[in-house]
DNA sequence: CTGGAAGGTGCAATCGATTGTAGTGTCACG
DNA sequence: CGTGACACTACAATCGATTGCACCTTCCAG
């Protein structure tokens, strides 16, 4: 009940607590006897002793805990991640701190200040907007950050990413190549790293083939069924009369509400228009008609940040190389060749 | 960067630490000038004061922090309940702190002590096997412990749960309903409360119409996709004679690998068999046929399970209530009548 | 027999914030 | 002028583990 203490096994065995610490520490237990290290182990068992981190933490200046900021916890995808990062804290004993910040840019910056009061050993940051930049690299300079997920451009941050770049290049490429000509995209708000640069690469594929995106300058601002439905009714109401043959959409929720908005307007998928998703959610394969998506490592992702800031935390000084985990796309029936519908 | 304390804003302004600190807890201001707790606001401000909730935790015995346990962060169905948890913590300051057990029950029980020795405010644990109960019970002794997500029958802890009883009922009078005669159960571990809850359920309710329900005795250990496709081999091998034309699987994901191998054996959905799964996942709404679901309510539950942590902080004596989610069901395309194979 | 090394242990300071108690100074009232 | 009340503030202990340093014993080599 009353947590038991160092002292109290010290007294309980006629020593100093200073020994029952040495003892009970597996990197100093050589500084002790081997049968007083014999007797504190089976006191302290026997006492049911079970330490207090806060205060070996006070002490020592490390807590082992990392935070991790990110947008929205409900968002599916984020969840693989978080796993990821608690995978790779787990064997040294370290937890994750999670604190959410509703994609709010300036949530993020108390989000961080209340990390930092509590004395993380590192923040791993997967839900920056580009406004956060100047924020995390300060408090880069005396705690080690790492940002993952969504990318911030010209940081001197390590970064953990996906190759956002390369899946949007790579949506688009499997959409040329099945001959489309007409493609359009569905874009995740514009301060954030990954819709970005799947923007950006989805454009410079389009470019090699000298193709012109339909331009649809609107972005959802929060990327979910709802903003699907909104950009998918705008094309719609814009471009009806020389609709886009293929979307790209930012992912898979945005993929889902267009491929509905679309189906309510009496075309049908993949045979009037092909869509691509993002993130390949965990059941998107068995919707219809299954969807192709580029798949997000989420777990690696993770993973690799965690390792990335146990790195940062064992030698700051040592600069952090980073990650980028290239694309891969689950080929799947939303996509096709364009009808001929003007042919012959 | 070197970080700075309630000495460097004393020092600078040539007051004692502990006016310092008087002087910056709002409860506690009132004890000092009006014209120092300005000085003292500016000073920090000015250096940039961020305090140490470590050392205040020490000192306090608090730590603003609930550990929670779950089985599989990757699992997506977990993510709403820690964000409700986070969400309900926030307003408090509260970080939650998140530790996996693989769904393993003896790894739960070094996670708890971990927590502990974090001493964590209060725990949450919403990954609970049956044979964790004594050793919650235990912990709850000193600290509080809150059941969520995962029942433990029997138990004097607060429970924080989906009425999963109710919920199994539900599904299973929804198919009775149809007229639906010949039911089968897709269970999950027998040793996981919601599971065992749903199984009751749905038994009970079948009971009630004097219906026995055919009995595949064996359960998926991980409820996953697999476990899924396992038992609707099983089914088709052992009862393909007489193969139920209703199936309740105690999770989607078992339901949709059920699905894919019906498909595969030539059954269609909902002509041959109806199926209905649970929890509701994101896209569950969409997959082909949509999936007439019970949905979980995966954020209020954990909203209100932070709650009780909350509220068992603040007054430990008082026993805490618990809370039962009543089920709904998203009645979708994958269930209806049966169709009348042996008539006239 | 002595000097010194090595092995064990205890002492006390420390991490930084918090808080009970004691002390100082001012004012008002008798 | 004395005395108590009140408003501030300082002092010092405390939370529990950790660790540099000093001390003691033992034992061996010279």
């Amino acid at each position: 009940m009353a947590d038991v203490t160092l002292k109290h096994i010290a007294s309980s065995l006629g020593v100093n607590a200073s020994t029952v610490s040495r003892a009970l520490d597996p990197n100093k237990a050589h500084l002790v006897s081997e049968e007083t290290v014999d007797r504190v182990r089976a006191a302290a068992k026997q006492l049911g002793y079970r330490g207090d981190r806060v205060a070996g933490a006070l002490r020592r200046g490390v807590t082992g805990t990392v935070g991790v900021i990110v947008a929205d916890l409900a968002n599916p995808f984020i969840a693989p991640v978080i796993h990821g990062i608690a995978q790779s804290l787990a064997p040294r004993q370290m937890l994750p701190m999670v604190i959410e910040t509703n994609d709010n840019a300036s949530e993020l910056e108390s989000s961080l200040d209340h990390l930092l009061s509590r004395r993380v050993d590192a923040v791993i940051c997967a839900g920056a907007r580009f406004s956060n930049r100047e924020v995390l690299e300060e408090a880069g300079r005396s705690t080690p950050v790492v940002v993952a997920v969504r990318g911030l451009p010209n940081s001197v941050l390590p970064q953990v990413l996906h190759d956002d770049r390369a899946g949007g290049a790579m949506a688009a490429r499997h959409l040329l190549g099945f001959g489309h000509t007409r493609l359009a995209e569905l874009r995740g708000p514009d301060d954030v790293g990954n819709f970005v640069s799947r923007h950006l690469g989805f454009q410079e594929a389009c470019a090699e083939e000298a193709l012109a995106v339909i331009d649809l300058p609107e972005v959802g601002e929060r990327p979910i069924r709802e903003a699907g439905e909104h950009l998918a009714r705008l094309l719609i109401d814009v471009h009806g009369d020389a609709m886009p043959t293929a979307v790209f959409a930012h992912n898979d929720l945005m993929a889902l509400g267009a491929l509905s908005v679309f189906r309510e307007h009496g075309l049908t998928c993949p045979t009037d228009f092909s869509i691509v998703g993002y993130n390949d959610s965990s059941t998107i394969d068995q919707v219809d008609p299954p969807l192709t998506s580029v798949i997000y490592p989420g777990i690696r992702v993770g993973r690799s940040a965690g390792e990335v800031a146990l790195q940062l935390i064992s030698d700051p000084t040592e600069p952090a190389p980073g990650a980028l985990f290239p694309p891969r796309l689950a080929v799947r029936k939303s996509t096709s060749p364009p009808r001929r519908t003007h042919a012959t």
